[in-house]
RNA sequence: GUGGAUGUAGCUCAAUGGCGGAGCAGCUGAUUGUGGAUCAGCAGGUUGAGGGUUCGAGCCCCUUCAUCCACCCCA
């Protein structure tokens, strides 16, 4: 065989998906839909490319590194593939106040673009699916997003998640609290942000080490670990530091959200109110949630939040809005390793196929499949000459769980032999019960 | 962006500076109307690329590219 003139790869950082595993990820996806479209969201789609101006608004210096820029021999625009899906939602909701009605619930499943250096779980090009409710001030808004995170994940099958949730006004006032703002109040978030990483201890130590006083340091890991069961970590923090005007507002939004949650069925052992829980720097400016895998312990699967000015980038006024990020690729690594998916999950559409013996028979075995296939069936007809053992092994190595057969003897008899390949059990069934006859053993 | 490791058949990996191999996958047959298991056989290579040292380099040296891991970052 001749040398194959260009050489197949990837770019760097990105994918293919082949079938076994699109059937993974579309079965995935179909549930994250499904749940969606339960609580009222409707799909939304953007086109990959935006005008770099309109990405450039929100992320911060180093942002244009990691963006992808598009270029075109003639190209009259800067243009640039979206790096996450948040921008083209402020953007549409500013673009189309025509035609959106507040409050505007969407949910959107699409690829993201960043030029990070890849690295194990972390991709140039992945899929991010958010869900968002635009134009909502009331904290019924965020329970609706925690309420939909707990459903998806216990229809994926996850056993054991829990949402954490804290306020972006709560880790202010305890910054003011200990007398910190502007950089050093930064620093103090990022300190506790590794809290998952490198424990309680390891926060104390670094807040030690970045210079802030070891009593106020000590009063902040006080405030930040207790862990009292449900809102009673609410009325530790309100007797602490409840006289805080950021503090109290926080503790009151939290207060209606786990109303919302026990009105809403939302079990209780399914969220927790947590104070080492940050979520990065960004634009939260209200509740934020992260859901965390804990059994067992395999990391953060959403993440989101409130964060009422964003739209405002690209509107005159800005509207109020909360919603969360699901966290797929890492949600379909973990199918793999929990075993999530359904026991009899092929890798493989196909439900029948139909062998052919000879060039005799060859129009029966082709109007068998056109049968199958009104029959809703999915149907692969053998498209090759080839002794039926290799088409039984063809059919086997692709997992395609029945084979249907019919030669001169069959087709004489007004009969199809339909074998089952995990078990090797063979039947007979009269052509017109066809249907009926693959779909019962399917079944069994 | 920083540091480390690894590049050999489609895949996973062997090979003291001295004839480039195995397992898996593929193909053919044992078995022309029945898959998996077994057996026999076949095919598959610019050892990532370029240079250097050497009688001789997959192996040593330099350069470069790629991949993986850790850090940085993570809106």
């Amino acid at each position: 065989m001749a040398k194959p003139k260009i050489e197949p790869r990837l770019p760097k950082g990105m994918r293919d998906f082949l079938p076994a595993q699109m059937l993974k990820r579309e079965y995935v996806f179909n549930i994250v839909r499904e749940v969606f479209h339960l609580y009222g969201f409707e799909p939304l789609q953007t086109p990959a490319l935006e005008l770099t101006e309109t990405l450039m608004g929100k992320y911060g210096e180093d942002a244009d590194k990691l963006i992808f820029n598009a270029r075109h021999i003639d190209g009259k625009e800067d243009l640039s593939l979206r790096y996450d899906l948040t921008v083209p939602l402020a953007r549409v909701v500013g673009q189309y106040q025509n035609d959106i009605t507040l409050p505007f619930k969407r949910y959107q499943l699409s690829p993201v673009w960043r030029a990070e250096r890849p690295q194990r779980g972390r991709y140039r090009e992945f899929y991010q699916c958010d869900a968002d409710i635009v134009g909502a001030p009331s904290m019924l808004a965020d329970a609706e997003i925690v309420s939909l995170i707990v459903t998806a994940l216990k229809r994926l099958g996850f056993p054991q998640f829990v949402v954490k949730i804290n306020n972006r006004k709560l880790l202010t006032a305890i910054g003011e609290y200990v007398g910190l703002d502007g950089e050093p109040l930064a620093n103090l978030y990022r300190s506790i942000d590794k809290f998952d990483k490198i424990g309680a201890e390891g926060v104390h130590e670094e807040l030690l080490r970045r210079g802030i006083d070891p009593a106020v340091a000590a009063r902040i890991m006080e405030l930040i670990t207790s862990k009292l069961p449900g809102t009673g970590q609410l009325d530790y923090l309100a007797d602490a530091i409840g006289n805080l005007p950021a503090a109290s507002a926080g503790i009151g939004e939290l207060r209606e959200i786990a109303q919302h949650l026990q009105a809403a069925n939302v079990p209780a052992d399914a969220y927790e109110f947590d104070f080492t829980m940050v979520r990065g720097l960004g634009y939260y400016t209200g509740p934020i949630f992260e859901t965390v895998i804990t059994e067992p312990n395999l990391g953060s699967v959403t993440g989101g939040g409130r964060y009422d000015e964003l739209v405002g980038l690209f509107r005159g006024d800005s509207l109020p809005t909360t919603g969360t990020s699901l966290g797929i690729e890492r949600i379909i690594d973990l199918m793999d390793i929990l075993n999530l998916y359904p026991p009899q999950f092929g890798g493989t559409v196909v439900q029948v196929m139909v062998g052919v013996f000879s060039d005799e028979t060859r129009p029966q075995a082709t109007a068998l499949a056109a049968e199958l296939r009104a029959g809703e069936i999915c149907t692969e007809l053998y498209l090759q000459d080839r002794a039926i053992g290799k088409q039984m092994s063809y059919a086997d190595k692709k997992g395609i769980p029945v084979v249907a057969l019919l030669g001169s003897e069959e087709i004489a008899q007004g009969i199809v032999k339909l074998k089952r390949l995990r078990d090797g059990v063979e039947v007979t069934t009269r052509r017109d019960e066809i249907v009926s006859a693959v779909r019962a053993l399917l079944g069994g």
